[in-house]
DNA sequence: AAGGGCCGCGGCAATTTGCCGCATATTCCA
DNA sequence: TGGAATATGCGGCAAATTGCCGCGGCCCTT
């Protein structure tokens, strides 16, 4: 479809250098393997401190930013590497969708928004998803959602807004933890 | 830190002056007038041509565009309207809430964006939130309906839009004729 | 070490839903 | 004007979901 996959935008970066931040080891070095075998110079971060500091040293063409980080937030980072290296594509993951981070992080100056679980392909279509240009908003079909889509993209919120927190989740939106639980157990209605 | 919470920026247009988009004249009207109840210079419009014109004629300062319309999208009506006058802060409805077409809007131009139904006041918070500075990405405090609330909503706005065709709605909604029925027959809740 | 909060889960009983059928409008069209 | 299609309300019953209990585990603060 999109035809752009080769040419990212740059200046002086090398263009397949990307910069992955995550707090959990496993999930960050599984990336970053996949983005190697893929061509990509890969670095990666814990946290918001490690990740600048890799970046000022040299700044990556892209970068992955998980949300929830220990220290400062990924929404901090998406805006300061930004502000370090105006031209970087920056994705933002996030463990669970919310509508007001995923607004909050493109107005930051993410590319794009991706809720986990997000393998590599995923991420690099994003990445295409969120180069696309947007000027023609043609065909997008505001479907009416079923109940059961509903249901979820409003537990999905809340959860968000709690900060995953089942419990705190199950009491704003008034119904028991326990149905809370086994709700989320079941994947994203289509 | 950007000031600018309390004073919209604009030039030669009315501070207070703002733009309905939505194709429901019934919707629209109850918003203009708690709008014009505010102290705000209303004028609306029920489709893309419409809100254009209006514009065209003099840049409000504010506008409020339902996504979802006959003809050309809400979202083609963001990015146009920016174009017109680019200090225009733009909120835009929908009837539901998918990441997708929010970080959409948002991209094109959208101040802030909120899923349906929303009262005046609901506009008015996220206008104050949109154009709040998001350097801090601190926290978000919104108010949480409860999940047999949301669920009422949406079933209330899905059954408007089939123009009270319960068979209709309930075929939307992917439930049963007969549940739907049930479901209807409760109350709001509160 | 104790208290408190959260998580996941098993196991009911109570409630809700899906799905059937039936009788009755309403609409549209040949 | 008769028939086909569709909508509505409702009873009933099996299947699914929910509310609610309790348990042990984990992590943090005191």
């Amino acid at each position: 479809m999109i035809e752009q996959a080769a040419n990212y935008p740059h200046d002086s970066t090398e263009r397949r250098s990307i910069l992955l931040v995550d707090d959990s080891v496993a999930f960050r070095e599984r990336l970053a393997r996949a983005f190697r075998d893929r061509g990509f110079a890969v670095r990666t971060a814990g946290n918001y401190d490690e990740a600048m500091t890799v970046a000022r040293e040299r700044a990556p063409a892209m970068a992955v930013v998980d949300l929830r980080m220990p220290g400062p937030s990924g929404l901090n980072l998406v805006k300061d590497l930004r502000e370090l290296h105006s031209e970087i594509q920056v994705l933002v993951l996030s463990g669970f969708g919310s509508i007001s981070t995923a607004i909050d992080a493109v107005r930051l100056g993410a590319t794009n928004f991706l809720p986990k679980p997000a393998d590599a392909d995923d991420i690099l279509a994003a990445f295409e998803r969120g180069e696309a240009d947007v000027s023609d908003p043609a065909e997008t079909e505001p479907e009416t959602p079923s109940l059961a889509r509903a249901e979820w993209e409003h537990i999905h919120r809340v959860l968000a807004d709690c900060g995953g927190n089942i419990s705190e989740a199950a009491r704003r939106l008034g119904i028991h933890r326990r149905s809370l639980q086994r709700k989320l157990q079941k994947r994203a209605p289509e």
